[in-house]
DNA sequence: CGGCATCCTTTTTGATACTG
DNA sequence: CAGTATCAAAAAGGATGCCG
């Protein structure tokens, strides 16, 4: 994510295959909890702790900077009802909508192919080595 | 990429949401590189030495690892050809293909909303704190 | 050419404790 | 409840050099 500033890796000019605009989003979207996140607000509104226990293996910080993180990109909204113990739900954005597609798809997709990628895995792993897990 | 050995994270059995299932994918295709592969192979068999030309900025190191993780996964497969100077293609396997569509959309809905992610950064960070970006 | 091994730096993520 | 701050571990990534 260090766009520029210290390196500017020259960018070649070279940009008939997408390259820097792929990265981006993977990016975006290709950390450890962006697309859960996204994937649970896709069923609607949803409170910080209804994440936090939904996701189950996040920590506080984890949570808080993936959230913060989507809101800056304008996929995710937050807003604050100040009642006694505050409440903060966190919605989709018009936008973060439209991400749903894609990230739907690639959800389906993983649980077509798990066990094919499963099999996959171990049979590389048996025959090529002795087991020598990538 | 370290799928076990160490830490088993004990799974709850909570998975009313697909939170795992969806982690292995989004880590077989979250890494900085797979999905760029997967992408350039979409147009056809390369070589070795045409993709490290085609990202630019990937290290081979990183590409050999992307490439084996792949293969492991049965999405590509390697085929040498024990010439003078050894030639090795990488090909997308048939499942490796199913995963296009899902990539694809991703690609397409960045390209859509670049210029949307990135008003929305600049706006949260003039606005939120003093440049603050997260 | 293709690619592994080694060493080192940068990023990411996690655990925890504490606050409005 | 909804975070933030701090500390530390772990992963990912990069630079090199050597080899078949």
């Amino acid at each position: 994510m260090a766009e520029d500033g210290t390196l500017t890796r020259v960018t070649h000019t070279d940009v008939r295959e997408p390259t820097c605009e792929l990265r981006e989003i993977l990016d975006r979207v290709g950390d450890k909890w962006s697309m859960l996140v996204l994937h649970l607000l896709a069923a609607g509104p949803r409170r910080y702790s209804e994440l936090h226990r939904a996701i189950d293996g996040i920590s506080p910080r984890m949570l808080t900077l993936t959230l913060r993180s989507l809101e800056r990109d304008g996929l995710v909204s937050r807003s604050v009802t100040p009642t006694s113990p505050p409440r903060v739900d966190y919605t989709l954005t018009a936008v973060g909508e439209t991400l749903q597609p894609p990230v739907h798809a690639l959800i389906e997709w993983a649980q077509v192919h798990r066990d094919y990628v499963s099999k996959s895995r171990e049979h590389y792993d048996i025959a090529e080595r002795g087991g020598q897990a990538l």
